[in-house]
DNA sequence: CAACCGGTAA
DNA sequence: CTCGTTACCGGTTG
């Protein structure tokens, strides 16, 4: 806040007498927006005042004459937020104008909080938007008069920006300003200058390229109006008329105007830097305040050759997908950024296209090889790529596309890799790292930190990058630097919105409050905070709660996930309720082999997922969701599990069609967790409901848990398991500190023996982990068929996981 | 020899 | 703070 601070003080020393002649009728008497902002601290200004000014303000004449109704924003100008009216008429447009220059803070039903940053200015600018005109267009639908600290802050932030671009232009490097001054400043820098090539005589002045007709495939335009390619170029335009909404045109047009100006007389200023200096200048203008964007200019790239890649005709990509591809490509050129859309709203068609439009040879890096091969039989599918063209890169699968260019797809990990490598593998790195790559596709961008990003950036040359993600967040600030490793956010949508036009499913949010039984509570309140956790996931209410819920749905015909982060939860919940489950030990086959029959088997309807599920595994359509247990306050891992039933759209004639259940036990720590989880939903406009009684829980049958004698069993239980663990910690400590050499697995077993004290607490605890294992057979087997040495390996599996649970 | 499994480090 | 994942290596099998 400090900066803005002072920004408003000196806003008062000058004091702007007037708004600038923006054409409105808005009347002057409600006062200079400073008036309006610093009535809290002017102890000058006298209430009675002040007060004949509001009155005056808020007649009705006056209101008429503001328009009001056409104006939705109301601008905080000491925190720099900007709240929207989301029923306004105008609402749609301004939307789509704050989303560009603001970053969404919250979006329920009626406001949309909107925060002014220095990242969200500088994307907005990255994607072409002038200055004035965002003053201008805020001007035109504030309520109030744009303060003078916004407007103040906006040209401070944005006079540097964009005005400096790195292209790629005929395989070299080239550091690019339409302002020759900014140019001489930059060069004068004894970082930059010393980089440079050419020495001192080495700057470029030429005419600006014309915004050459640029056609994004699979769009309206791409499919017959190709006589009018310029409606493209300006997003805004495009948003404009997509929407079917002449009406309010008019305020963007007078903007374009500005836009379109004097094109024909600027100039284009540009030093030449050998790619080895592109990531110290980078840095460096950084912090000269200069950021510098990237840009691939790949219909002029004559060096690379093309890929023969197109959509397949009958493709056509939705408006959101339109929009943020729209923002990539507007003035003819790739843009480096990131797009923001929710999970099942289609991220990799917007990769795909992308590359259809750039055409040139595209690296694709995921999470895991699970999604590698997805993205490749994604390609497949939506374009004619051949399949000869694409070509998989992982430990297991090393290929080489067949012709002199193509599509590798790979992991992060592969990439990466630090340690030795396999001969394959380095073969297929010198590969990679030779030539020269149009677009890079960065999958997942939130799961990876920027120190990952720095070392791909590094070691693959590539001219444009292009990040997805559902969910630009972390807990940790592992994130932050990817605002310039791989460009701005280039587009964010808007989960509602999206939800009410169709394109993901509707969901019901609820938390269901689940009282701890008086035994468990009391364990709770004497235990440290590690056994806490075991004591309020296993409370036998939410288990009940749990058992009732999964009924009901089924009932309904719903398919049901239960997510537990806790691997012991997740076993005993599973087989108590005779469910199958999936967790990391789960081999490769049988997990499919679950999957296939929660998908397509009618008597499997209910699955259990540990972590697993986050990520890294295809789920089958499911429309219901349970949460037991989760891991502690992320918000990411809610929302990607959230994300995880939007692409149902069964049943799209009710209200709902996805449901979502996160159950908390109640007074516990849980409960503060539980809350900080869902902030995120909530700011993406989902109501949660509290439950705090299940209707008809009391009479189902078969209730599990219904007798105290049960509940003190289970008790019991996780009290041992408590023991064990805790126990087994000591003794690591004690005897060889924090990290000692991890036996194998019948080593575990071995070293059970030893330790004396923990020996009878572990044999017990493992005698009835046999017993559970027995009880997974039952279900787990008759998914699967009969013979099979997986009851061996199942139980090895056991063995190892216990070994370990015993170890740290 | 290719495919697969198990173990380990990160 | 635990869980899950991947790459790589070496061994076995058809």
């Amino acid at each position: 806040m400090g900066p803005k601070r002072q920004a408003s003080s000196s806003a008062r020393g000058v004091r702007p007498s007037k708004r600038p002649a923006s054409g409105t009728a808005t009347p002057q008497s409600i006062g200079s927006s400073d008036d309006y902002s610093e009535a809290g601290e002017e102890a000058s200004e006298s209430e009675a005042e002040n007060l004949s000014k509001a009155v005056k303000a808020f007649s009705a004449e006056s209101l008429k004459n503001q328009n009001h109704e056409n104006r939705p924003l109301w601008i905080d100008a000491k925190k720099a937020r900007i709240t929207l009216e989301s029923f306004s008429p105008l609402a749609a447009h301004a939307q789509d104008f704050l989303t560009t220059i603001a970053e969404p803070l919250s979006r329920p039903i009626y406001l949309h909080e909107y925060a002014l940053t220095v990242h969200s200015l500088y994307a907005a600018v990255s994607v072409g938007l002038v200055p004035q005109d965002i003053i201008n267009f805020l001007d035109r639908l504030s309520k109030t008069p744009l303060p003078a600290e916004i407007k103040k802050f906006i040209l401070g932030c944005t006079q540097a920006f964009g005005k400096v671009k790195l292209v790629l232009k005929h395989n070299r490097y080239f550091l690019e300003t339409p302002d020759n001054k900014v140019l001489q400043k930059l060069v004068k820098d004894e970082v930059i200058g010393a980089q440079r090539v050419g020495g001192s005589e080495g700057i470029i002045t030429e005419k600006a390229p014309k915004l050459g007709g640029l056609v994004i495939p699979g769009t309206r335009d791409a499919a017959g109006m190709k006589q009018q390619p310029e409606q493209q170029e300006q997003d805004r335009t495009a948003a404009a008329d997509k929407d079917g909404v002449a009406k309010e045109d008019d305020i963007f047009l007078t903007l374009r105007e500005d836009d379109d100006d004097d094109d024909d007389d600027k100039h284009i200023h540009s030093i030449e830097i050998p790619a080895g200096g592109v990531e110290p200048v980078q840095k460096r203008c950084l912090e000269l305040g200069y950021p510098v964007l990237e840009e691939y200019d790949f219909n002029n790239d004559q060096v690379n050759a093309n890929l023969d890649i197109d959509l397949k005709p009958n493709t056509t990509i939705r408006s959101y997908q339109e929009k943020s591809l729209s923002k990539m490509f507007s003035n003819g050129r790739a843009r480096s950024g990131i797009i923001v859309l929710p999970c099942g709203a289609g991220k990799t068609l917007v990769g795909i296209t992308a590359a259809c439009t750039i055409r040139k040879g595209i690296v694709i890096l995921c999470t895991s090889s699970m999604s590698v091969v997805q993205w490749r039989n994604e390609f497949l599918k939506w374009s004619n790529i051949s399949p000869n063209d694409i070509a998989i890169f992982t430990s297991d699968h090393k290929e080489k596309f067949s012709r002199n260019t193509g599509i590798i797809v790979s992991t992060y990990s592969m990439v990466t890799q630090t340690r030795s490598r396999s001969y394959d593998a380095q073969k297929m790195m010198d590969f990679m790292q030779s030539r020269e790559w149009g677009l890079m596709i960065l999958d997942e961008v939130h799961v990876v930190p920027a120190s990952i990003f720095r070392k791909v950036t590094h070691s693959i040359a590539t001219h444009s990058k292009l990040g997805l993600t559902a969910t630009l967040l972390r807990e940790d600030d592992k994130i932050t630097d990817l605002n310039f490793l791989i460009g701005p956010k280039l587009y964010e949508a808007n989960w509602m919105e999206l939800a009410d036009q169709g394109h993901i499913a509707k969901v019901q949010c609820a938390e269901v409050w689940c009282p701890m039984t008086t035994e468990f509570y009391q364990e709770y309140l004497r235990e440290s905070s590690r056994k806490r956790a075991l004591l309020y996931i296993m409370n036998p209410r939410k288990f009940q709660a749990c058992q009732f819920l999964i009924d009901y749905h089924e009932k309904r015909g719903d398919k049901v996930i239960v997510f537990s982060d806790n691997v012991f939860a997740l076993e005993r919940y599973a087989l108590k309720l005779n469910k199958a489950y999936i967790y990391g030990g789960t081999p490769q086959n049988e997990r499919l082999r679950i999957l296939e029959n929660f998908q397509h088997n009618e008597q499997v309807n209910t699955i259990f997922l540990s972590k697993i599920g986050d990520t890294s595994l295809d789920l089958p359509e499911a429309t219901c969701l349970i949460q037991i247990s989760s891991h502690y306050g992320s918000r990411r891992q809610e929302a990607q599990r959230l994300g995880r039933i939007l692409r149902a759209k069964r049943r799209n004639d009710e209200g709902f069609n996805a449901f979502f259940y996160s159950l908390v036990s109640k007074d516990t720590q849980e409960m503060y967790y539980s809350s900080k989880r869902q902030a995120f939903l909530v700011d993406q406009g989902y109501a949660f409901k509290v439950i705090t009684h299940l209707q008809g829980i009391e009479n189902l049958p078969g209730l599990a848990y219904a007798s105290p004698a049960e509940r003190r069993e289970l008790l019991q239980e996780v009290m041992l398991q408590n023991e064990t663990s805790a126990d087994v910690e000591k003794i690591d400590d004690d005897l060889f500190g924090a990290r000692s050499g991890r036996p194998s697995g019948k080593g575990g077993i071995a070293r059970r023996g030893v330790k004396r004290t923990a020996g009878m607490l572990s044999e017990l605890a493992g005698g009835q982990d046999m017993a559970y294992i027995e009880y997974n057979k039952s279900r787990n087997k008759e998914l699967k068929g009969k013979h099979n040495p997986l009851f061996k390996k199942m139980a090895r599996e056991q063995q190892r996981r216990k070994a370990q649970r015993l170890d740290g």
